[in-house]
DNA sequence: AAAACGGTTGAACAATTGTTCAACTAATTT
DNA sequence: AAATTAGTTGAACAATTGTTCAACCGTTTT
């Protein structure tokens, strides 16, 4: 998929701002920036893996009881824990049988905190 | 769907950590709270969406010449654009036969500023 | 008033995604 | 060593979602 470029397919209008949209062009970030920031939010976008990471905040959390906090199966859980892994917002730690997850770092507690100050306005 | 109910149907594991779970239980916020930090992220988990609101940013543009920047069509453009509308996290002003959007509030810019900080780590 | 233009909308289609199911691995009991 | 348990994984299925297409509405031109 290609996005504002130069020879973009154009779409039907006629009385276009030609001196606007080649300022904007300009400004727009890189287009791999503007992915990876959707491929991020796509990951926070799904209420199961919110929970995960709300569940594992501050104290770590196994498998297994994350499953039976959010009333699911551990598949489920860890299939979403897997895509949680892979975007390096959890780490995990083994021991014996279990594996116990926790939150990667603190920057994903400040976005979450600061969408939740945007929703209860 | 059901979250983290106390008599949720429970995973088949035998070696709880009921303490844990219970506590968790009691920290985790309000379910509609969740749903609604989910439908958020979920709004700004899509390149189109994102690619929108970097090119309102700043000055605001009509439908035709975001669809001229971006490549798309006025069609697929303006599905979009009523999905932000819908969240508030656009304005619109009708002026003639053109349309010109712009970004709701500071408040988006602010949590993806942050999201850029992330990815850029 | 008719034609043209910018924008919106609903249905249809294709693509993506989350959960279930069953099979599997690795660690621990007995 | 066999059985059990915690967790992972791939395939299949259902549900959701984004774009296209065609028809439509409201404003402006002619």
């Amino acid at each position: 998929m290609k996005l504002y470029e130069k020879n973009a397919p154009l779409c039907e209008c006629e009385e276009l701002h030609s001196d606007i949209i080649e300022k904007k062009r300009e400004e727009m970030p890189d287009e791999n920036t503007l992915y990876d920031l959707s491929d991020f939010f796509k990951i926070l976008g799904d209420s199961t893996r919110i929970n995960i990471l709300f569940a594992i905040d501050g104290e770590p959390m196994c498998v297994c009881d994350i499953a039976n906090l959010l009333g699911m199966t551990k598949s489920a859980v860890s299939h979403q824990l897997k895509i949680l892994r892979q975007s390096d917002l959890v780490t995990y730690r083994k021991s014996g049988k279990n594996v116990y997850y926790s939150l990667a770092d603190d920057h994903v507690r400040d976005i979450i905190e600061k969408a939740l100050e945007h929703i209860k306005e």
